[in-house]
DNA sequence: GTTTTGTAATGGATGGATCA
DNA sequence: TGATCCATCCATTACAAAAC
């Protein structure tokens, strides 16, 4: 939506956290916040989220606390809030949606030390959020480095589509997994756990909820993955589209649903390059092209995966390009120790400043 | 006026029908 | 029989109505 001079910032529960998508609405109805306010989501499963310094008109499921007595400072108060998540959480009503209890609300008591140590307070901890918030910046970095490093390596295969002489179909053994439903009177069975969409994520697998299925014995064996197969998804978001992760053999007597593609790749391919590989843009590119697309969602076929181009390296170079993928993964195990320590920091600067025990003269 | 509950819109996953 | 794709279900969010 484009801004005209009489319209409002209309701010959601997504402007709390970040300013990616900012909305204006003509509407001048309804609950106007100024930047000295505190805002707060009051209902929903974001409920007890902190946002301040916005200006605009607010949704419903937001609520505006308005500052009623001179000298509190907005930061310093929306940082108090900040701290007091999990209680207020804690106090929440509702059976299935949270509400933030407003008496449980009032009844925070909120310390409050002369004007100008509040905007100290809340300048140390903005500082302190800043070093947590470049701590996780680093990381987004460092995975757009392993993309960059593969470019330089192997260059742009959009520049270069000619020189990829092989498909997928050509170099790996694709197929998909097996349909549920299907008659099974009369065959030797067997009930072993399967990987179904939701468990194959970009680039990882989430294993946090593994569902079982009962199958022919012949198709267990013809559907059993094997270390080091890549798992790939039908579809799904425009910009999901040919997520993949590798398996490593996690879990015994795995399987895969007809959703799930298993590629697995002749040895001139390492199962590692390839997943990088699939990060690429022009691989994203090409399964943007050939995808069907319905509304907001976009699928392909094994056909379509079949027919991927795939570039010819040797594995000398492949390997060269993972020894730098692992030098990189020390450096983001590293960065996750500061990531961690910068918020096990910020979260006790926290929880001091409120009772009173920040000594501003050592932290400033 | 406030709180709770209900509902529509939307996004996403997957079961299973259909077709080659 | 395997591949493809539609229909349906589920979860989440925003908003509105009903109940207190």
């Amino acid at each position: 939506m484009v801004k005209s001079v009489t319209n409002n910032r209309y701010i959601q529960i997504d402007d709390l956290r970040n300013d990616n998508l900012i909305k204006y609405t003509d509407d001048d109805k309804g609950t106007f916040v100024e930047p000295s306010d505190v805002i707060i989501a009051w209902d929903g499963a974001n409920a007890g989220t902190i946002g301040y310094g916005l200006e605009g008109l607010i949704g419903s499921t937001l609520a505006r606390l308005k500052v009623i007595i001179p000298h509190i400072d907005t930061n310093y108060l929306g940082r108090f809030l900040q701290s007091k998540f999990k209680e207020i959480r804690n106090n929440c009503t509702g059976a299935t949606i949270p509400h933030v209890s407003k008496v449980h609300l009032n009844s925070l008591l909120v310390p409050v030390p002369p004007l100008p140590i509040q905007k100290q307070i809340a300048a140390v901890l903005e500082k302190a959020d800043n070093l947590r918030q470049q701590s996780q910046q680093m990381e987004q970095e460092l995975n757009s480095l392993a993309q960059s490093v593969f470019l330089d390596m192997f260059g742009d295969y959009r520049k270069d589509a000619m020189s990829l002489k092989s498909s997928l179909g050509e170099v790996a053994d694709v197929r998909s997994g097996v349909t549920k439903g299907q008659k099974l009177e009369g065959h030797k069975l067997t009930t072993v756990p399967y990987m179904r969409v939701a468990n194959v994520q970009d680039g990882y697998l989430d294993l946090s909820e593994i569902k079982d299925i009962t199958v022919k014995a012949k198709d267990f064996e013809k559907y059993q993955l094997k270390a080091g197969d890549v798992l790939m998804t039908e579809g799904g978001d425009f910009d999901k589209l040919g997520r993949g992760a590798i398996w490593s053999g996690q879990i015994a007597n795995c399987i895969h649903q007809n959703h799930v593609f298993r590629v697995r790749l002749c040895d001139r391919y390492i199962s590692e390059f390839f997943a990088y590989y699939l990060q690429t843009p022009f691989v994203k590119q090409y399964f943007l092209k050939c995808a069907k697309k319905t509304t907001n969602l976009a699928s392909i076929n094994i056909t379509q995966l079949k027919g991927l181009p795939i570039p010819d390296e040797s594995i000398g170079k492949q390997q060269s390009f993972l020894r730098i993928i692992d030098e990189l993964k020390a450096l983001k195990e590293a960065n996750f120790e500061q990531q961690e320590q910068a918020n096990a920091h910020f979260n006790s600067l926290m929880q001091r400043a409120f009772k009173g025990e920040l000594d501003l003269k050592d932290v400033a």
